[in-house]
DNA sequence: TATCCACCGGAATTTATGGAAG
DNA sequence: CTTCCATAAATTCCGGTGGATA
């Protein structure tokens, strides 16, 4: 039934952007000057996770370079520090010279300014993960370069961030909130995935639509669950996806989604994780503890070794940080899941005893 | 209220990792 | 293959804070 599995990839762009007009052409207006030998316009693109921001860029991107190549460079800030941003932003650049390993921030930053020479876009997906602001200062002192920050919640980073001249800079940007889909648009979207990647006529329109309404109009969702709606019929070896597929699609989404999210973290994290979410919520006193308690078989069959408590904040840290958690309190910290459906890929045995 | 205690998180220090040069 | 170097991660150190207790 699934003819390309590439189409429902998390990194796969959609052949054609859908519902999406004026978003693009908003960015086509900030990006206008770019064409002219200038600068283009700061750019916020803020809206929940999963509804398209990074497809939104990345195509209208394309777009751009249709009518004119630009350079241009993605970056993913989480957990980036900003010697590593401005040397991806450097290593990027067509014509850059790489500085050597010793290079101080402010040749790295000089080495910027004397290769971009031409307009320059930098897009800066999940701003949010950034330590600090130092690396948007090197950046702002580049003349030909802009940015897109990419993030959940464009206020509420702002005044995080709490640098004046930071939120100046992107006082005048151009601020795009990128909606969810509306259960219609969501379904187009789907039908143009489902007839890239599927048999013919497995699906129907009002199941496309039933999954536009579960997810919310969350594209990443959707996709995902109409792939896990193909997977489950395939494995009952029917020839179309049934009502009972759809339903049963979703919380396999969920799960690969998960699994998307804290692939990248390390043992450590998983470990700490799945003590949280155990729990459901508890003390720093009480997960140190637990962690104490179950690190020498959490670790059996692991080349890497239990981490210390400062240590383990930091990685907390990471997790509420990827939006897995929540920490409260001032003195004793308090951890708590932020979706408890949201399993921990490491199993812990018994935590008591 | 004064004192103790454990924890938090910033900063300094050490250790691990990886990549280039000899 | 070793040595060197730089960066990133882990650890140690420590001042500050809040809650418990007398």
């Amino acid at each position: 039934m699934i003819t390309d599995r590439s189409v429902f990839r998390d990194d796969t762009p959609p052949r054609e952007l859908m519902h999406r007009e004026s978003e693009v052409e908003s960015l086509l207006r900030a990006w206008g000057p770019t064409l002219h030998g200038e600068a283009g316009d700061e750019v916020i693109l803020s809206g929940s996770s999963g509804v398209g921001k990074t497809s939104l860029a990345k195509h209208t991107i394309d777009r751009l370079e249709a009518r004119d190549t630009v350079d241009h460079c993605y970056i993913e800030c989480l957990g980036v520090s900003s010697d590593a941003l401005l040397r991806d932003v450097i290593h990027a650049h067509p014509e850059a010279s790489v500085p050597g390993r010793d290079a101080t921030p402010a040749a790295l930053t000089e080495a910027l300014r004397e290769a971009v020479e031409r307009p320059m876009i930098v897009v800066l997906d999940e701003i949010e993960g950034l330590p600090d602001s130092d690396a948007l200062d090197r950046l702002a002192d580049v003349p030909q370069l802009s940015t897109v920050a990419i993030c959940h919640d464009a206020t509420r980073w702002r005044t995080r961030l709490g640098r004046e001249d930071v939120d100046a800079r992107y006082q005048d940007a151009t601020h795009i909130a990128v909606d969810r889909f509306g259960v219609s648009q969501l379904a187009d979207i789907l039908r143009a995935r489902a007839r890239a990647g599927l048999a013919d006529d497995v699906v129907t329109r009002s199941q496309l639509e039933a999954i536009g309404d579960e997810v919310a109009g969350v594209a990443r969702f959707g996709i995902q669950a109409l792939r896990a709606a193909a997977e489950r019929a395939d494995e009952r070896g029917v020839y179309r996806i049934h009502d009972a597929d759809v339903d049963a699609s979703f919380e396999r989404a969920r799960q690969r989604i998960r699994k998307m999210n804290l692939r990248s973290l390390t043992l450590h994290h998983h470990v700490l994780y799945a003590l949280v979410h155990a729990a459901g919520e508890l003390s720093g006193v009480e997960l140190h503890e637990r962690y104490d308690a179950i690190a020498p078989r959490a670790y059996a069959e692991s080349t890497l070794t239990p981490i210390v408590r400062r240590t383990r904040r930091n990685h907390l840290r990471k997790l509420e940080a990827y939006g897995l958690i929540t920490r409260e309190g001032e003195g004793s910290t308090q951890y708590a899941v932020v979706d408890a459906s949201i399993q921990s890929p490491i199993t812990i045995g018994k935590i008591h005893s």
